[in-house]
DNA sequence: CGCCTATTGTTAGTATACAAACGGATTTTG
DNA sequence: CAAAATCCGTTTGTATACTAACAATAGGCG
């Protein structure tokens, strides 16, 4: 017997739901940091961490292809929020460094990133956001 | 003691995993289903399951505001795979079906979107991915 | 030294995604 | 019935995010 229909259920499929989470998560962080979106946040949060970077390595850290993390520093740039200058040792590199007004946003907003986290997971106890945060840590 | 600085682990924020996670499945999807995309595919899928609907109906149904849908259904149209039509009975409405190539086209890739969502939790068991799959729905 | 390869950053094009503001049509309500 | 509220679709602006192609630099190796 071929050619039977095969349901499809969108609602269940793991890429619908991640886009749906995403999409609150997003929405939460923008009602708690409205200074800067997720993923400038990302940024000034690595830089703090690992100090000066090259604008590629920050990506990396942050999950960002070369393409995408060039336009979240020339947003942060603009906001006055990181400052970039030549490798001095490679032609090729710039370093980005956060300036004290990014800096100062960052400590500011550490608070309210941890919260956003918090409310995101908030349907969930627990137990269940430590076995979340596993899985998908696995599909990473 | 105050002043004391919070750690703050960008690895380990559900923000940041959601997103990885979800650049691993658009990339298996393109992979897959090079013809259209994931939203567009939802869109094809619950027109499929719902017959002709509202532009605004169809976003609320694939989780997309009235501005991204419009997106959406422009390309399909492009592509040839929707067409639209006003509703009579309401002049503001606009009936968004499939096309037979639009049909033509889920049909043909409903396996890959199953295999898709497959192999996106492929690093988990059975087990895991029930579970994912329940407490990503809580968070929706 | 010169060639090859890899890396770095840039640019252009495509595709979500949301907010905000708008005009028009419909429905609710007083 | 008329005013108010709601709903529908559109447009503009901003922000990810990827692919592809590109120029410039750096490093390895004969």
């Amino acid at each position: 017997m071929t050619g039977t229909k095969v349901a499809y259920d969108l609602d269940t499929q793991v890429g619908f739901l991640l886009r749906q989470v995403t999409q609150r998560h997003l929405g939460i962080f923008a009602a708690r940091v409205p200074d800067v979106t997720p993923t400038q946040f990302a940024a000034l949060a690595k830089l703090s961490v690992l100090g000066p970077t090259s604008q590629n390595a920050l990506g990396r850290a942050t999950a960002m292809d070369a393409a995408t993390i060039k336009g979240v520093v020339d947003r942060l740039k603009i906001r006055g929020y990181v400052e970039t200058r030549r490798d001095p040792d490679d032609q090729r590199r710039i370093f980005v460094a956060p300036t004290p007004a990014g800096q100062s946003l960052f400590d500011a907003n550490v608070d309210a990133a941890l919260q956003i986290s918090d409310e995101t997971l908030a349907p969930l106890s627990g137990r269940e956001r430590e076995t979340l945060l596993g899985l998908l840590n696995k599909l990473t």
